[in-house]
DNA sequence: ATTATTTCATAAACTACTTCATTTTTATTG
DNA sequence: CAATAAAAATGAAGTAGTTTATGAAATAAT
């Protein structure tokens, strides 16, 4: 098990004994994915929380009309879960899907509240980077309301450089929460521009 | 000091003894506001994370066109604070401002680490109201993406049937990403279809 | 290589929502 | 209670973004 990035990631916010790091690792379960393959599916509840060794995933809904609205985008060293899924084990509005081949650390839920009871440093993990993605999600709604497309679309490739090679272009529109023809017609107005 | 409705929010979540209350309560201060005052200005740092004993709130985004961005309203039993701010004791991007004459208690940033160490059982409550905020949070993004200015206000006013009374309506279209003009076209609309 | 499938680009018609300007209604104050 | 300000309603004109349709280019499958 591949546990490496994730622990790095984790000392970024506590440090953990060496104790602490083989009982967590007693509790975690590695898990590999296909490309195109499902982490979670609507309907399904979400069981696992889970950080991204390697690949990259797209967490979206498909709302009334059959439309698919990309809620997040996610590459190595973030984490995918429905949280309102996962902490009250009821249904996902969400599916997750990979993007490419996958390979993910799992939290399962059933194991949460030992791991906080035996170390609670990660009670203190989670909470730091849940307030990091509350506040992060937050500053998503204001650009959502407050800047137009094209203003969003450049916010979205100077953040995520990488991630726009990674994936097609009608998923970035997606997560933009735009059409796919209404991206290809600001980025050809950005290439005349320059 | 007012600090009940706090404790029976905070005993939804976890069980404090007498001695963890009376230690909260050593390291909380009380504040009243006159409507129109500020519990946070733009640019300033976020010292405080707030329970809204009494009152309304906006917290609110003004962007460069001095167009103001209404993302958050609180009333009784509600948090306010700009967490992003808080977290990282940087200058805030938002303004909180009283509706009404408003009480809150207020956790101050640096008695938090204090307080987590005491009490532990407040590092939960707080990862849990934290994560309930980040999935009530992430509902909203897919809100505004996969549903029209119509529904979004048919649903915020069967969320918050108690809000709507309280408020300005130009104050409700610009939480709901709208103009007031075309909310009010929006209203008109829905009385003529009753 | 060839075919099939997915992705991207372009354009015209359309719609949800904004902007601006004016009027009416409701709330606040002296 | 009048006077003034603030909030809400209304309508006409404008714009950002959608829909639908069609073809080209790139990727993947045979």
């Amino acid at each position: 098990m591949n546990i490496e990035p994730l622990l790095s990631y984790i000392q970024n916010f506590v440090d953990l004994t060496d104790e602490e790091v083989s009982y967590l690792k007693t509790n975690l379960k590695s898990r590999k994915y296909l490309k195109s393959q499902f982490v979670l599916q609507q309907g399904d509840v979400c069981k696992t929380s889970s950080f991204i060794i390697k690949g990259c995933t797209k967490m979206f809904y498909v709302d009334d009309d059959g439309q698919e609205h990309i809620i997040m985008l996610g590459v190595e060293d973030w984490w995918v879960s429905d949280i309102g899924s996962f902490i009250n084990q009821t249904p996902s509005d969400f599916n997750i899907q990979c993007l490419e081949d996958t390979e993910l650390i799992q939290f399962p839920y059933n194991k949460m509240e030992d791991i906080y009871i035996e170390v609670p440093k990660l009670e203190r993990f989670f909470r730091k980077i849940v307030e990091r993605g509350l506040a992060a999600t937050q500053r998503r709604i204001i650009r959502n309301f407050s800047l137009n497309a094209k203003e969003r679309y450049l916010i979205f490739r100077d953040s995520y450089p990488s991630i726009e090679q990674r994936i097609p272009q009608y998923m970035i529109a997606s997560y933009l929460g735009i059409t796919k023809e209404f991206l290809s017609k600001i980025k050809s107005q950005i290439a005349q521009e320059e």
